[in-house]
DNA sequence: GGTTACTACTTTCCTTTGGGAAGCAACCAG
DNA sequence: CTGGTTGCTTCCCAAAGGAAAGTAGTAACC
C-alpha cells in the first residue's frame, strides 16, 4: 500500500520516505553553498564573478558544481552571452524564487539567533 | 573595519561570511539528516529507534553523528535513562524549536513543489 | 609582435566527510 | 546459555569539499 512514499500529509510526496524524488531535492537545498546561492540570487540575476565574491570562501570549482546541480533542478537558468569578454548570466527560475523563501527564513533565523548559543558573536555585543 | 563579518543587515552575523560563526551554524542546520531530525522531534522527544525507524534510510552510525552534532551546538538535548533495556531520549531546546521553523517551512515546500520540476512523482497523478 | 588583463571555468591533487555493513556491550527472559 | 532488545561504535571505502594552478578566447596596451 504505497509505503515507500505517500503518507498524504502534504501532497503525494513525503521527505521522510528514502526513495521519495523529493528527498533528493530536499538534500540538494538543504546545503548551505545551495542555500547561500539562491539567496544571492534573489534580488535578480548575477555574474559567476559576483556570486564568487559574495560567497566568501567557496572555490570557482565549487560554485560551479552548485550551480551546474541547481541547474539541473530546474532552480535556476544558465544564459551566455557571447560578448568580450564572456558574460555568463544566472538567475532563479519562478520554482527557484518560490524555494528561496524558506531557505531565507533559514539564513535569516540563524543570524538572528546564534547570539543564544555558546559561540562567539563576530561584533562583542559590549565592546 | 570589520570586513570580515557583520554587514548589519540582520544582527550582528553574516551568513555569507566565511569567517562568521553562524555560517557553521548554517552549515549544519543546512543539511539533509539535521532538517529531519529536527522535523521529527518537534512533537516532542524521541528515542534512538524511533529517529531511525522515521528516518527511512539513515543508517546508526550516521545518525549518532547528526544527534551528537545537533547536541553540541544546543538544538537538542541527549537524556539517558539508566533503564532495561537503556532508554534514551532526544528532545529539542527552545533554540531548536525555533530552527524547527523555517526547517518545517522547507520541507514543506519540498513536498509541496516537486511536481513542478521534472521529477517523477511517487504517485502518479492520472493512473 | 609580445605582454598583460579579463571572465569563466577546468584540472589536479589532497583532505575531509558521508555512508553501509557489521560488531559490541549491557541486560534480561526463557 | 541462547536469543532478544536498545543504543550505539568500529572498519572500510566512496563521494564530496577545497586550495592551487592551468586553460581558452579576445582585446587592449606598449
Amino acid at each position: 500500500m504505497a509505503m515507500e512514499c505517500a503518507t498524504g500529509r502534504h501532497s503525494d510526496h513525503d521527505v521522510y520516505a528514502a526513495q521519495c524524488p523529493c528527498r533528493a531535492m530536499l538534500d540538494m537545498l538543504a546545503n548551505k553553498w545551495s542555500a547561500l546561492a539562491i539567496g544571492a540570487l534573489e534580488q535578480g540575476p548575477r555574474r559567476f564573478g559576483e556570486l564568487q565574491r559574495r560567497l566568501q570562501g567557496i572555490s570557482p570549482k565549487v560554485l560551479t558544481q552548485t550551480l551546474r546541480r541547481l541547474e539541473d533542478s530546474g532552480i535556476l537558468t544558465r544564459t551566455v552571452y557571447p560578448a568580450v569578454p564572456l558574460h555568463v548570466e544566472y538567475a532563479l527560475t519562478p520554482l527557484g524564487h518560490g524555494a528561496a523563501v524558506p531557505l531565507g527564513l533559514l539564513r535569516t533565523w540563524v543570524e538572528e539567533n546564534l547570539d543564544n548559543t555558546a559561540a562567539s558573536p563576530c561584533r562583542p555585543r559590549n565592546a
